[in-house]
DNA sequence: ACCTGAACACCGTTCAAGT
DNA sequence: ACCTGAACACCGTTCAAGT
């Protein structure tokens, strides 16, 4: 992706716009105002052009966010020193992916979008993987463990955003709140117990924990 | 939600289309054609009525898009005969949840729409927290330990789903596939070994793999 | 080769009026 | 109370033409 243009012929017009201006603005518009402000038209204004001409530089909206994920990568994703130890090695490669992408909330949309294998984060699945290979598993166990810390790390940065999306908004209860102040006791016991204390659960950053677990349960496994 | 409406005073015109007629209709849009389909404007053509007429039934299209869950769940999540061995009636249960969910690939824009707490769901809820308390955790571990399993459950949706779509699509070979195409061996060695046989392993439905090695962790750890 | 203008085929939602 | 029509303020993208 994105390799440098080929020295071009020097025929016709000359460009007046380059696909690094159109990437450049994009990631202003989508730090400073969110990802749903990023419009082809409203681009194209800030730019000082039309929305066609976008389209001279992009493939269309969908190439330009991935564009827009693999400029974010590149920033937040340089390889940095990771513990020697397998099983550390693994926790510390796939928080240091947790938090580049919690640090970006737009991030949500281009995940469901592409499936997120920027050429920048492939360093970090190579130390995951080469982690859980070291420890012992297999190099088949050790994609699919890969994979559940994947699945596990998408999860929750899609869960956490939205959730800080609802609280954002508006001021009525959310669903879950409504759901909890009617619970019955009775039916379920567990959840109408955690009753209060669940909100703050909720809340808690807990992402490691749960990593550790599931790399402590692929490790045992292998 | 969707407590059965109050007595209505038989005031003003009798009501041409109910709430279960909007939502009745969006189920069928979407399961026939996708929630891609679903529009407002579609909606109101199909049930013979003007767009503005849904507005009267339901608050907006995001409040439709959540009974629409709650509608899908209360028919997909039926309480059934769990295993009374805890680590396996939290398997068991989250299973269930998993299964429901992939069976409903609209699901992920209401995932990432709302915090997917329908109260029909919340049986199975129950269980996992209850199953994980049985085994010995605190509550608080517990319900920690329940919001680890939902986050590997949404991510593994939300990274299947979306991986279908874009197989579905089109014809030209995906990013992922092109990144793998240009793997350096001695910068990337362990994906570049892993390389043809990622897809493979890409395909493969390891949730329940990678949930019990979750569970396993969070009851070791506990 | 690159850019523009106008148009196509849509969206969700509000407002004022009708029955 | 419920529904309609017209409008507002947008979208992404295509097409044909200009420089």
């Amino acid at each position: 992706m994105q390799q440098p243009s080929a020295p071009r012929k020097a025929t016709g017009r000359p460009p007046r716009i380059s696909r690094e201006e159109v990437v450049g603005t994009a990631r202003r518009i989508v730090t400073e105002e969110g990802v749903g402000k990023l419009t082809m038209r409203r681009l194209a204004t800030e730019i000082g052009s039309t929305p066609m001409a976008l389209y001279h530089h992009v493939r269309n909206k969908e190439e330009l966010l991935v564009l827009l994920l693999d400029d974010y990568a590149a920033q937040a994703l340089r390889p940095t020193a990771l513990p020697a130890e397998p099983r550390e090695r693994v926790v510390a490669a796939a928080s240091a992916i947790h938090q580049a992408l919690a640090a970006c909330p737009w991030i949500v949309e281009v995940l469901t979008a592409d499936d997120l294998m920027s050429t920048h984060a492939l360093w970090f699945v190579e130390q995951i993987v080469d982690g859980l290979v070291d420890w012992g598993l297999s190099l088949e166990r050790a994609v699919r463990g890969y994979r559940a810390i994947w699945y596990y790390t998408a999860g929750e940065i899609v869960v956490r955003v939205t959730a800080a999306r609802r609280r954002g908004a508006d001021d009525r209860p959310t669903y879950r709140e409504q759901v909890f102040a009617g619970l019955d006791p009775d039916e379920l016991p567990r959840l109408a117990q955690a009753g209060e204390r669940w909100e703050a659960l909720t809340a808690e950053d807990t992402y490691e924990d749960g990593l550790r677990a599931l790399v402590d349960g692929l490790l045992a496994a292998g």
